[in-house]
DNA sequence: GCATAAGCGGTTATCGATAATCGTTGACGC
DNA sequence: GCGTCAACGATTATCGATAACCGCTTATGC
């Protein structure tokens, strides 16, 4: 067991995965005395990987009650498109300039997606579909942009919005869904290539849309749709499509 | 002296106010053992402080190298006003649904911006100006954009904007500019109210690429300009316009 | 019976001390 | 003179222990 430096580093990559992967649930507490005393360490190092989690807001901590996974519900889930869907669109017009260093790593990216989404591999096609918009996002060049998409945590909300839209229309192709946004960066047309990166975010909120019945729900039970991995409930919504 | 809750918090509060004020500047260190011996306290509350501004973005921290009040060069300036416009277009346009409830504060906020601004009260009129965006994010109703616009940290930027701003361009209404938002968001047309905030938010951005001197610096020396109130050198900068 | 208060278990918040790490300084060999 | 390396001082990262606090249960007074 390599003992790499930062201990609470450690700790943090082994809470988030444990959260994503289901083994933590929404609304499950995080004691920071068992955790410390599970992963034979001391209260310090869980403490500071918490507080990060919750500058990710993975979790959620009230003073002197602790900490807790954050509930995702699906109003936020809903909510989350029309932002990405302004950040990405100025992401594509300010890409268009650096598209050129860019294109190959965008095809691979849409290379591992197909061959993920074939497979069947939901795990593997939401890092790539992640990868492909953060390429973007780094050719934009603006820091700023970068930081502001990060702090939506897309990559977590995406294995789970992939593993929602998959089981409730299989037919979409995802991966397919991505061409005509390269196509817009080779045109060169900052405008246009804004448009196709609006576009194709927004016509996913609105699936999400349609998988969640557009009702707005109050309460919420914890609960998903199949996966073929791990069990996941990082969403929990009310309405679910068959 | 009232202690109150949870020292972390009271420390965050404390070195914020040091930083906004100038009494750390941009590249300083802040030791954490002696900020703990100064507030005489022990370092734990501390470091947790210095975490989170981290996390706020005040802060920057290299592992075992300790923390340094962040440096906000021009090209970060500059780089937000992209993002800010396209958050607060979005926000326009889902506020003009909710705008009956918030036209009040909107104008108490231009109230006091005009009376800040006639008196020269430069905080003051940041304050209100802050507020004034603030409470149109807040009419949107989308969280996500809520919190997203929030984590920009646009009251600490806007002070030091301001400053530059004043004292680069006095003759500029700053108070008045936002009348024009308020008018469309009566009109009650969302699509033209996103483009007003839209244009309100690039009109600054542009007027501080003129300040700048639009010169992309690759080193910077901490200096500003004249403020009426305390030091404030949170923004470094080279292009300096008299 | 009900409201209030004291006690308790569990947990967080803070402390003081120690181990680990970094940058520098200065001795040493060439 | 100059590069290498050991030792040092300063600081962070982590530890183990304790104090402060919350929610709940149980006892107490009316």
């Amino acid at each position: 067991m390599i003992q790499r430096v930062i201990l609470s580093e450690q700790v943090k990559e082994e809470l988030l995965d444990d959260i994503m992967a289901g083994r933590y649930k929404p609304g499950d507490r995080l004691v920071e005395s068992q955790i410390a005393k599970r992963m034979g360490i001391s209260q310090s190092p869980v403490r500071e990987a918490l507080r990060d989690m919750v500058a990710m807001r993975f979790v959620e901590v009230e003073p002197h009650k602790g900490a807790r996974v954050r509930r995702i519900d699906q109003r936020e889930v809903l909510e989350i498109y029309p932002v990405r869907a302004c950040l990405e669109e100025l992401a594509g017009q300010l890409a268009v300039a650096n598209a050129a260093d860019y294109l190959g790593e965008l095809e691979t990216a849409i290379g591992h997606m197909t061959r993920a989404f074939s497979a069947g591999d939901v795990r593997t096609l939401a890092h790539w579909d992640v990868r492909f918009h953060r390429t973007i996002l780094t050719a934009s060049g603006n820091q700023i942009l970068i930081e502001t998409w990060n702090s939506l945590m897309i990559e977590a909300r995406t294995f789970v919005t992939l593993n929602n839209l998959i089981s409730s229309a299989p037919e979409i192709d995802l991966a397919g869904r991505h061409y005509p946004i390269i196509e817009a960066l080779r045109a060169g047309d900052p405008i246009k290539c804004g448009q196709v990166m609006r576009r194709h975010v927004e016509e996913f909120g609105d699936v999400m849309k349609g998988i969640f019945g557009g009702g707005g729900g109050s309460e919420n039970m914890s609960s998903h749709v199949a996966s073929d991995d791990a069990d996941v409930p990082l969403v929990t919504t009310e309405a679910q499509a068959g």
